[in-house]
DNA sequence: AATAGCAGTTACCTAAAGGTAACCAGTAAA
DNA sequence: TTTACTGGTTACCTTTAGGTAACTGCTATT
C-alpha cells in the first residue's frame, strides 16, 4: 500500500478532510454527545457542556442542523418550547465517536499518565 | 444510557476532546496518512499534500513528533538527510482514520451526491 | 558560473474560531 | 412587582490557525 504520488494520496485524504470539516472544532461532537445522551432543551444542553456559551451553542446547533445531524423542533406552546433531538443519521457517527473516545483515553495515558 | 448531568456528560466528552485536540486541524491526519503511505522526506511529504506550505508542514511535523506519532531521524551525510517515519504508536490511529474516512465518504454522498 | 534541490526559518498578514458581556421579549414563580 | 427562567441575538474583542513570500546554508547538477 505505497502511494507516493499526489493524486492517489489526495484520494485517500479527501474523505478524511471532509469528515473533519464537519465534526472538528471544539464543540460539535460534545453537542452531539450531549443531545444523544438525552439533553433536548437549549439551556439544558448549554449547562451540560462545560464552558460553552449561548452564542457559540446557537451557531453550532445551526451548523449541525444543516448537516442533518440534529433536528430542531418548535412546539408553539407559549412560551415557545424548542427541542433538539438526534437524527437517525447522527447514529452513523457512533463509530467515529467511539474510535475517538477510545483513542483519546489511551493517548492521555500514553502522554501524561504512565 | 441517559446522562443529563454535567459531570457524567463531561467524562463522556473529555476523551473525545483530547483526541480532537491532537488530530484535528486541516493538516495533521493528512500528514500522517502521507507518511504511513511511504513518504519520508520533507519535500516529498510537502509535494504529496496539495496546498500545504513548508511553514505549516514544519510546524505540524513538530507537533506530531511531540505526540509520538512520527519519528524524525537525521542522517548526517552532508547534505543532511532527514527522514520522517511513522511510529508503532501511530498505528493506533488506524481505527480513527478508517472511521473518519468511511463516514466522510458517506457524508459527501448524503449532502452533495444524491 | 548559474540553477536547482535539500530542510527548513523568518516576518508579516488575513480569516476564522471562539470568548465576554449585555440585552431582548415572553412567561411563571416568589 | 421583582426575580428568574426560556431561547436566543448583538456588538466588540482576542486568540489561533493558516497563508504569502522571501531567504538561509549547503550540495549537486548543468
Amino acid at each position: 500500500m505505497i502511494k507516493h504520488n499526489h493524486t492517489e494520496c489526495s484520494s485517500a485524504m479527501m474523505p478524511v478532510r471532509d469528515a473533519l470539516d464537519v465534526i472538528s472544532g471544539k464543540w460539535k461532537l460534545q453537542i452531539i454527545i450531549s443531545i444523544s445522551s438525552g439533553n433536548k432543551r437549549f439551556r439544558e444542553i448549554e449547562r451540560s457542556i462545560p464552558k460553552i456559551t449561548s452564542k457559540v451553542l446557537a451557531k453550532e446547533l445551526k451548523d449541525l442542523e444543516e448537516h442533518l445531524l440534529i433536528k430542531r423542533t418548535v412546539y408553539d406552546e407559549s412560551p415557545v418550547l424548542v427541542e433538539y433531538t438526534h437524527t437517525p443519521y447522527s447514529d452513523s457517527l457512533k463509530e467515529v465517536i467511539t474510535a475517538l473516545r477510545k483513542w483519546g483515553m489511551n493517548h492521555r495515558k500514553k502522554i501524561l499518565g504512565k
